[in-house]
RNA sequence: GUCUCCGUAGUUUAAUGGAUAGAACAUUGGGUUCCGGACCCAAAGGUUGGAGGUUCGAAUCCUCUCGGAGACGCCA
């Protein structure tokens, strides 16, 4: 299946690995002229062992075949002919573009020092020194570790230049938790508009919630039996601090929720409340947008003007502590919603739209719902409208892609929510693709796995969940127990802000560094590490390099590190060498995690780099390099400056990229 | 029952059909007169749930099977 990014990214590699693929293609034509087609036979990869080369090739086994030649033999000629270009410094050219006619040309030995055949038919090759260098000078002129990013100079890639993107993530429920679910959606949701954004895209971040529905009669038939057991009203609640109410909120649902499954009679009151707060968002509708409603609601109950304004005031009320809160906790999870979308909203659209649809073969009424029959696409049939006349989850999101169309001619509609609604979806796309064909081609759902705790599964009906907030509170603790046993001069501000920047960082690190589609299996204790593959220990990295830099006076120096890096003699130690080896791969790992949505990607990446930064650290020392003559020394610290520059840069643009933040200090 | 997704060291997991299945945590042992020890090095730990098949080559693709999760008309 293709999207809309994977149309963009194809067939537009990174650089190097064009000229890469280029050298092979030459090394191919040269050897075997009466080979055709060779460009899209060639594969490249990454040896997983590294002691095989940088890049390598199975062109040679998939030849083997077609020449009836002995694999190793093919590798062996290509490799030679290969070897041959390196020898003489062959120019290589090749079209940038397949539709355009600019050549990029280039010298075999610029990119590469050695090539070698392997057995059972492989041929390796090994980035010189030369190019590994001023990968690294590329990097650092780009000055990334400028967020956000000034200019198409500052990016690596502008694959997604122009193109508008509206992706929806997090869609947290008003009265219910924000749960560590939600932090996981939004953590993904968060990193992958991030890496849209950095390749051009234009994207605009969709919230939508459900401020209607039984989940919300549920509370709010809790909230009026609180108020009453306490004799108060609830403007005196107002008051009180927002961690307060939202309390409150939660507890009116738990005590909804029970009262539903167990008491007949609480169950008929909320139904009929289920109704008054379709009614009571209507108002708020009509007050807030001057919208006209769709649906008559009246006709199904009799309304008394006092029911409906007391329910009116609590659903009021409640909505809006729960969105403020979801505000704050977006404000500290770094994510800013460009629109809204509550579920009263174009719920009202879409049973419009149901309707208008009725009877033209897309909907049918079955007994006494509206349903769409999926059974005919090969998918399941599924409730629209219910009997009770109200739209279901199906009809208020087929109300939604229209409304957001609407706010933003968009190219791409990116939703990403938990892989239990995946076929769900299907059947809803299914719906979209008779009405607007045009939208439903542009929509794309990624589900993502669910977390879990280590019990069994989340469920916020048996109050068997982790809450967002509490499992950053108790991370955050975790940190400063750790962090007391070793005296700094923080200021309390700072120390704050540090507590809360790896608290942060550990738990969505947690969260990105696994694969979209597995599940989570989360165990508050013990999931979030600040030791090894974590997000502590990047942003110790990265504030270890701000350390060495600080103390370096790079100011005075880092124009002679520009002139010096051209004219720098390329003997590299091998952990420098290993660091730069790691580097390079920042454009891949952009390319990749972008055009696959994956995070994770991003994350091996950082931790690579992060450890063998750490390694050469360890090994050489920066500013005191030992035993050489002065002017060897200072080439020495300057080129080491350089590097720590460049990681530091790397490290800060891909956290940024995960939607973490880094403190110059910890 | 039907459909979808997933099974990889004790645990959490990586691996566009490639080479000796790579890490982190935990375990055991070691390191720093020097730029930040939330650091670094080493060891041990695997029949990729199982059985067939396709392929020069399978954790990956196909079939069967066992186990887990989710969806399957009026919740979202």
């Amino acid at each position: 299946m293709s999207n809309f990014v994977e149309e963009k990214f194809s067939g537009k590699a990174p650089i190097l690995i064009k000229k890469i693929k280029a050298v092979i293609k030459s090394g191919v034509s040269a050897s075997f002229p009466e080979v055709q087609d060779t460009e899209n036979l060639i594969n490249i990869e990454h040896p997983s062992n590294k002691n095989y080369g940088d890049y390598s090739t199975n062109i040679a086994l998939i030849l083997a075949g077609k020449l009836k030649m002995n694999p190793i033999d093919v590798a062996k000629k290509i490799s030679r002919k290969i070897g041959e270009y390196i020898i003489s410094g062959q120019t290589i050219s090749f079209l940038s573009d397949s539709n355009s006619k600019d050549k990029v040309m280039f010298k075999a030995d610029d990119i590469l020092e050695n090539v070698k055949s392997e057995l059972p038919g492989f041929v390796n090759m090994y980035l010189s020194n030369k190019c590994l260098i001023s990968q690294m000078t590329r990097l650092l002129k780009m000055d990334l570790s400028l967020i956000p990013a000034k200019s198409e100079k500052n990016k690596l890639n502008t694959l997604l230049q122009g193109s508008k993107i509206m992706t929806e993530f997090t869609d947290p429920n008003p009265f219910k938790d924000f749960h560590i679910g939600h932090l996981y959606s939004n953590s993904v949701g968060e990193s992958i508009c991030r890496l849209l954004e950095e390749f051009g895209a234009v994207v605009k971040r969709a919230n939508y919630f459900g401020d209607v529905g039984m989940h919300v009669a549920k509370s709010v038939w809790g909230m009026r039996k609180k108020i009453e057991n306490q004799k108060s009203i609830i403007e005196n609640l107002e008051k009180s601090p927002l961690k307060k109410r939202v309390e409150f909120l939660q507890d009116s649902y738990a005590t909804g929720a029970k009262s539903y499954e167990k008491d007949e009679k609480a169950k008929e009151e909320i139904t009929r409340i289920n109704y008054l707060i379709y009614m009571s968002a209507q108002e708020l509708m009509k007050k807030k947008h001057n919208l006209t409603p769709e649906v008559d609601y009246g006709k199904y109950i009799d309304v008394q003007e006092e029911e409906i304004n007391e329910i009116s005031r609590l659903f009021i009320y409640g909505r809006e502590w729960s969105l403020s809160y979801f505000e704050t906790i977006y404000g500290r999870l770094g994510t800013k919603f460009d629109y809204y979308y509550p579920e009263s909203e174009v719920g009202e659209k879409g049973v419009k739209i149901v309707r208008d649809n009725l009877g033209k073969g897309v909907f049918e009424e079955s007994e006494g719902a509206i349903v769409f029959r999926g059974d005919k696409f090969g998918l399941h049939t599924r409730v629209f409208i219910n009997k009770l006349g109200l739209p279901t989850y199906e009809a208020k999101e087929l109300g939604l892609a229209p409304a957001k169309f609407k706010q933003f001619h968009y190219d791409f509609s990116l939703i990403i929510t938990g892989k239990e609604i995946d076929e769900y979806f299907r059947v809803l796309l299914a719906a979209l693709k008779q009405i607007h064909p045009e939208l439903a081609e542009k929509t794309l759902h990624l589900g993502h796995g669910m977390v879990r705790l280590p019990e069994g599964k989340m469920s916020s009906r048996t109050g068997e969940i982790v809450s967002g907030i509490e499992l950053i509170e108790t991370v955050k603790k975790k940190i400063r127990d750790k962090i007391e046993k070793s005296p700094s001069d923080y200021s309390k501000s700072e120390y704050e802000n540090v507590m809360e920047k790896a608290a942060i960082a550990a738990i969505k690190y947690s969260f990105l560094k696994v694969g979209l589609p597995g599940d989570i299996v989360f165990d508050p204790d013990k999931s979030v590490s600040f030791e090894g593959d974590s997000g502590p220990y990047l942003l110790y990295t990265y504030a270890r390099c701000r350390s060495v830099m600080k103390k370096s006076n790079l100011q005075k120096q880092s124009k002679s590190i520009r002139d010096l890096l051209t004219a720098l003699g390329v003997t590299l130690n091998n952990e420098e060498r290993e660091l730069l080896r790691t580097i390079y791969l920042f454009d891949e790992a952009l390319y990749e995690g972008t055009r696959n949505f994956a995070p994770s990607i991003i994350c091996s990446f950082l931790f690579e780099t992060a450890k063998n930064f750490n390694l050469f650290y360890q090994k050489h020392s920066i500013l005191k390099p030992a035993g050489q003559d002065s002017i060897r020394q200072k080439e020495t610290i300057l080129f080491r400056l350089a590097l720590t520059e460049t990681v530091g840069a790397v490290l800060k643009k891909g956290l940024y990229l995960l939607g973490i933040e880094t403190t110059e200090r910890m």
